[in-house]
DNA sequence: GTCTATACTACGATAGAC
DNA sequence: GTCTATCGTAGTATAGAC
């Protein structure tokens, strides 16, 4: 029976890192206090510092779980198509795609990330993890629909991706602070509407 | 003498503004408490609340002094060169100019801005009057280097401001959270190598 | 205007009953 | 595991002397 146990105490953090990321939304993680968590979740203060040690733990699960799922999300998407989705397509997916709430908690973790050590851990690896997705998605369509040979796609790859990775950045930014009508001129702006950008 | 009082005055808040800074990109600035302020500048918490009524009116300035400063110094790298520099060359001085201190408050500025409206107006504000200041930048080296017509540099540069604004973002955020290589890198993905980018 | 000292509040985390 | 109640601390802002 270890095993139910287990999954219940998972569905527990999920249920608190849930609560959580709706307060961060609203308040901003610093300003979000543990007693907004169990209001939010319904549970109390014991409950949740026995499946979080403290509030920077849970935080930190938010952040993860965010990403996590972003790539997912972007990961699934570029290996669904029989033919894989050009840049363009995959910055326009991505438009469509974007949840301004999320968007709210991707620029919250920047700036934690810029002081707290284990927030930029995450942050960093996950982008790392994004280009490489962008990456190997390019390079897909750059052999199977572009006609380019493996040793051409690889560089060529690489700085497609580093392009699609600021571009998602630049829509994450205009996501959570600027309108839907921005979010769409980003797309207009920065990809090139077709054959591949210089 | 009320000019000199004044003078002195802004000068008191230039002090705090600065010690402030410094603590913010140590700390960043929800963790950093009016104490810390206090020990950097050497002043003490009756002389801070003297300048400024709540904690808050000095992170908005702090935020607001580096946004001014930054808008200043591009618009006078644009102005002045006799001959307008390329959007590569902008960003290529972008790249050299910007500073990883100023990109950690930068980041943090749009985590706030997330949550506080006054540091949303902020942000917002300073970011459309820096799509101004490159989409006029665009706009004269279209048409005195490009040879466009005035109708045709138009809606061609405000597409390469658009474009510039992203670029300038993914470069502050590389250069708080990743590193000096990664800024380099950055220029030469977006950035075509000659002419205008498509 | 600037200092020291402090009032008041809010928060993170824990204790102990159930 | 979950609750209620609470401890200790840290923070913003103010009071009052100089």
């Amino acid at each position: 029976m270890p095993r139910l146990t287990e999954a219940r105490k998972e569905l527990r953090r999920e249920q608190i890192v849930r609560a959580a990321r709706r307060c961060f939304v609203r308040a901003g993680m610093e300003r979000t206090s543990v007693a907004d968590i169990t209001a939010e979740s319904g549970l109390s203060a014991g409950s949740i510092y026995a499946h979080f040690a403290t509030k920077a733990d849970i935080v930190h699960a938010v952040i993860q779980d965010l990403l996590d799922r972003r790539r997912e999300t972007l990961s699934a998407y570029a290996a669904a198509s029989e033919r894989p989705p050009s840049p363009a397509e995959m910055i326009g997916h991505l438009s469509t795609a974007v949840d301004p709430n999320e968007a709210h908690i991707a620029l919250q973790a920047w700036g934690q990330a810029t002081t707290d050590p284990a927030v930029r851990e995450i942050v960093v690896g996950m982008l790392e993890r994004l280009r490489e997705v962008f990456r190997i998605g390019c390079e897909e369509w750059l052999i199977r629909t572009q006609g380019h040979t493996l040793a051409d796609a690889g560089p060529r790859a690489r700085h497609l991706a580093g392009r699609l990775l600021a571009a998602y950045q630049a829509l994450l930014f205009r996501s959570a602070l600027l309108g839907e009508a921005d979010v769409a001129d980003l797309v207009d702006t920065v990809i090139p509407r077709q054959g591949e950008p210089s």
